[in-house]
Order: structure tokens, then C-alpha cells, then sequence
RNA sequence: GCCCCCAUCGUCUAGUGGCCUAGGACGUCGCCCUUUCACGGCGGUAGCACGGGUUCGAAUCCCGUUGGGGGUGCCA
């Protein structure tokens, strides 16, 4: 019987119900670049950064690229540019290197090839001659319960092996599972056993000698002496093998302690599937195009399994990391909800000052074209002026451009939006465009109020109109569209003349 | 099939035996503000899956049922 106990291994508790976390906390996130990051990925490399910067620790950030089928180097890209864009700083890693080093799996062959054959000298493990078929159809006929492998290689005989090896057949390396039963104490969801009856001897390596992450995963965790282990919940049911692995890899010198594991729960998609990489509401980048703020989207990710307390959902991750604890981790799965993450990150658009969200929505707006790249001194200005009438007007950056547009395009190039002109420069709408040229026509100075003063009393003073129906023609004139940022002020940072001639123009 | 995990408003959650006639947020509905759209403010809507225990007392503990999810690879 193997037993892994963590919080109530004696004097090793502390108070906070993470674990023992007295000694050097050490995460990593560990994934496989395969595809396009997906916001469960976001999501764990968040809750490991949390945890590390809350104890003080460490977080390390390698790559599982052991299956060369699958990986790409574009995928590898991928994830690096979206830890730097979320602003996940990892202390130990590809690309800052580190003591534990290399940190890609693919460049720790060496390591894995030396631990292989120093477990294969011991009886945790055993050479298996058996295909995947043959397994499937021993355990089918005898009726078996448990799918996977049966053992049956575990006791084989020297003609037995000879045998095999005379078809031509080469072996890999499984590992002996233990009797009895294995437990622990999971930081997220309290104490799970496994039977290890239900839990098959499994592969370690394929039998052209490559290792498989079986194998790799554990080493590398022993070997970069993380001390806790928090990841999805896929990988609940792989922990009992990884904790015999362990025991073994202690015996052989390569693990010094088990870690502790802590399983996240999944985020799921429309329906009740965990969100898959076929969603595209799986993929980060998608959300970074859309124009979400990096602490906003993890500001959500975090509500996702985790709350900083019961009346509030806005935190900063300066806040987070004060207040992150594994043991508050909620194991329930949650569902992605698009229109909660959109709220949260308006909030946070909110609170940047006017010069950091100037400074956001800058490179959209080169790239938009509504501004040159370098900017003018002039556009510069402008977009200063700007900025104010449109901030708390946004939930995403992207808003930016099609929101600031008509004020810095030239008079050549401005155009309406077509179903607003119809529905509001109609007859009606062009008499009161024509009434807004005479009130303003005659302005000596040109000030949002002295604009407002003057369309006032002749709009709605003197021909009786409703606000509404009275500045709708002159908002679709001067901006192009029935929705904008407030007319006045907008009429002033146009100035007199260009304001004057779009509402010329829209007569004509 | 077998193993494991999970179970509070539509969604994310607070709740760790009495503070709960269950709190917040998103959504949604209504109202207010208002030069459009937003923002902001006010109010409404809606939930402890079910059945047994334990207890003076259960959303909270235990058992079972049901439902959902995941795993069951020479993928990770």
C-alpha cells in the first residue's frame, strides 16, 4: 500500500490549508504546444502564477513537447506571446533559463534515457512485448471489467522473451503498478483513493525507445523539484500512477518527495462539454483580437473556480495574489460565459486612467489607419481631446477606431453610415439640418456650450422639437451615424469649418 | 461497461451546522438620468437536484439515488 499524505504529514501543515508550503513553493505550468492556447491553459498558468507569487515562490514554465507528431514550433511561438501579453512573468523557464534547465522536454532526452534504464534495473518496471490489439482481446476474453493493460508481460519467462524478441518484436518499458490502494489529499478536493486494480501498468516510453510523458512528467517535476502540482482536471485520473512513479523514482535517487497535486476544474463551453479546441471560444487569441484588456480577461478567468470574496468580482492582480489561497479553489466546472468576461473587462477599461487606455487603443488606431503611424503633433491633440468623450463609452479597445474615426478623417474621405442617413435625413431631418447652419452659422466663438446654446434655441425652443428628433439629423450629419460620442463636444473638436461643411454636405 | 470527479438563481459564485425568510455579479425585465449610444442610479426576476439519515437545529455532515463531466493510449 503506497499513501501519499500532505497536510497532515506532522509539523509540515500550515494554517492556510495549502499544503506544506513551509519550505519553497515551486509551480510550473507544463504545456504541450500543440495548437492554438486555450483559456483552460490561460486559466491554470494563472492560478500557478497566483499561487507562486503568494507563498513567495517560484514559477517555472516548461514546455511537454515529447510527442513530435503533434508539436510545432508555431505552437511553442504561440504560448510564449501569450504569457507576455497576459503578463505572466515566469522566474525559471524557456527563454530565461535557469538552474533546473533545459526546459523543453525535446532538449531532456539525455535525463529520460538515464532514468529509463536505471528504473528497467529495478522491478517497478518490466519490457512488454504486447500490441494495444492483443491487451484489448486478452481482457475481452476473460471478460474483464478494466479496460487497459492486462500484465501480461510482468512474469515473462527468459524463452517467453526469447521468443518475442525472435518475431522481431521490440518492447517498452511499462511500470509495475503497486497492490493495494494509493491516496492523497488533492489541494482542491480533499482526500481521493484509486484502487490501483483499476489503475492498468502503463508505458513509459515507446518501444523505439522514445520517452512518453508518463515518464517525462514525473522526472521532470522530481527533477525541477516542484513542490505542488495544479492542473486540470483531466489529469485527476493519471495521479495514482504518477505517485507510484514517484515512490520509485525516490528509490532510484532521481525524487527527493512526492509533490502535491491539485486539480483544477474544467471551463467548460456551450452545452456541458469542456470547451475543446474545435470552440472557438477555446482560443486566447481570439479574445486578444477582440480587444480585450489582458487583467480583464484574467480577472475573469479567475472568477472561474476561484472569488476573492462574497460581494466582489473586480480585483486587480496585485489583489489576487494577496489574496490567493488553493484550499478557497471551488472544484465545481465553469462554464465560459462571454457576456460576464465582456462586463468584467469593461470594468477594468474603466479604471485605466485616460492616458493608459490612450496608450492601449494607440496601436489599433495606427492600425486602423485613423491615425498616422508615427502620429502628428495635430492628431496627437486631438486624440487627447478625444479621449475623454469616448473612455467610458467602451467595453473592448477594439471600439476605438470605428468610435474616433470621424473625427480625423479628412472631409474627402468622411462618409455616413447609409441606413442612418436614410431613416434620419429625410425631409424632415434636412429642414432641421438646415435650421442648425443658420443658428450656427452666425457663432463668434466656438465652444461645446456655445454650440449647444445655439442649436437649443433654435431647435427646441424655437420649432418646438423634441431633443431626441432634433439632434438625431445633426448627430448623422456631422459624425455619420446615429450613435456617437456626445454631439457638442464632438462639434467643437471638429471646429467651425469642418463642422460647417459636413452639414453642408449632408444637404446636398 | 469499469474507475474517478462534481452537484446553490439561466451563468459565475458567497456560504465550512444556528448570522440564510440563502448574499453578490453577469444576463434579463422595469424605472430614473439623458443630445444618440454608453456610463451611472434604483427596483424586480430567478436557486440549495431528489430521498433517507445524524442533530435541539442542515444549503452546510453521512449514505443512497438521479443527473452531469472526465478517464479508461506505445496522446498530453
Amino acid at each position: 500500500m503506497v499513501s501519499t499524505g500532505s497536510t497532515n504529514e506532522g509539523a509540515g501543515s500550515t494554517n492556510e490549508g495549502a499544503g506544506s508550503t513551509n519550505g519553497t513553493v515551486r509551480v510550473r505550468m507544463a504545456p504541450s504546444p500543440t495548437g492554438s492556447p486555450h483559456v483552460g491553459l490561460a486559466r491554470t498558468a494563472l492560478f500557478n502564477w497566483a499561487f507562486a507569487r503568494h507563498h513567495g515562490g517560484t514559477f517555472v514554465f516548461r514546455i511537454e513537447d515529447t510527442d513530435k507528431e503533434r508539436n510545432t514550433e508555431e505552437s511553442y511561438d504561440s504560448l510564449i506571446d501569450l504569457m507576455g501579453w497576459l503578463g505572466l512573468q515566469w522566474d525559471e523557464g524557456v527563454v530565461v533559463g535557469g538552474p533546473y534547465g533545459p526546459y523543453r522536454q525535446s532538449e531532456r532526452t539525455d535525463i529520460y534515457v538515464d532514468v529509463l534504464e536505471r528504473l528497467r534495473a529495478t522491478s517497478a518496471t518490466y519490457d512488454c512485448y504486447c500490441t494495444t490489439e492483443e491487451a484489448t482481446a486478452r481482457r475481452k476474453a476473460a471478460g474483464s471489467k478494466v479496460m487497459g493493460y492486462d500484465g501480461f508481460c510482468r512474469e515473462l519467462s527468459e524463452e517467453q522473451r526469447a521468443a518475442f524478441v525472435a518475431e522481431g518484436r521490440k518492447p517498452v518499458v511499462r511500470f509495475r503498478m503497486p497492490d493495494g490502494e494509493i491516496t492523497f489529499t488533492d489541494l482542491v478536493r480533499g482526500e481521493i483513493s484509486f484502487q490501483t486494480e483499476f489503475v492498468p501498468d502503463f508505458a513509459l516510453c515507446r518501444a523505439n525507445g522514445d520517452p512518453l510523458y508518463t515518464l517525462t512528467a514525473p522526472v521532470d517535476d522530481a527533477t525541477m523539484e516542484i513542490t505542488h502540482v495544479l492542473r486540470g482536471e483531466d489529469l485527476l485520473s493519471s495521479t495514482p500512477r504518477q505517485i507510484a512513479l514517484f515512490e520509485a523514482l525516490k528509490e532510484i535517487g532521481v525524487a527527493k518527495t512526492t509533490p502535491e497535486f491539485g486539480h483544477l476544474p474544467y471551463v467548460m463551453g456551450e452545452g456541458n462539454k469542456k470547451l475543446s479546441k474545435r470552440d472557438p471560444q477555446a482560443h486566447m487569441a481570439l479574445y486578444r483580437e477582440q480587444g480585450f484588456l489582458p487583467e480583464g480577461l484574467l480577472n475573469y478567468l479567475a472568477l472561474l473556480g476561484w472569488s476573492i470574496a462574497a460581494d466582489r468580482d473586480i480585483f486587480t492582480l496585485e489583489e489576487m495574489v494577496e489574496k490567493f489561497d488553493i484550499a478557497d479553489v471551488n472544484p465545481n466546472p465553469a462554464r465560459f460565459d462571454l457576456k460576464k468576461a465582456e462586463a468584467i473587462n469593461a470594468d477594468h477599461m474603466r479604471m485605466l486612467s485616460l492616458d493608459e487606455l490612450t496608450h492601449r487603443v494607440l496601436p489599433l488606431l495606427k492600425a486602423s489607419g485613423v491615425v498616422g503611424d508615427p502620429v502628428s503633433e495635430a492628431d496627437a491633440q486631438l486624440l487627447e481631446q478625444a479621449m475623454p468623450l469616448v473612455a467610458e463609452r467602451m467595453n473592448k479597445l477594439t471600439e476605438a477606431p470605428a468610435m474616433l474615426d470621424f473625427l480625423f478623417v479628412d472631409e474627402t474621405a468622411f462618409t455616413r453610415d447609409e441606413a442612418d442617413v436614410e431613416k434620419l435625413l429625410n425631409e424632415a431631418g434636412r429642414e432641421v439640418v438646415g435650421a442648425s447652419i443658420d443658428a450656427l452659422d452666425p457663432l463668434t466663438t466656438w465652444g461645446t456650450a456655445d454650440i449647444e446654446a445655439a442649436l437649443r434655441a433654435k431647435l427646441i425652443d424655437e420649432l418646438g422639437m423634441k431633443p431626441r428628433n432634433a439632434f438625431g439629423p445633426v448627430r448623422v450629419a456631422v459624425s455619420g451615424r446615429r450613435v456617437s460620442p456626445p454631439l457638442f463636444e464632438s462639434m467643437e473638436l471638429l471646429g467651425r469649418e469642418r463642422s460647417l461643411a459636413r452639414l453642408r454636405s449632408a444637404l446636398d
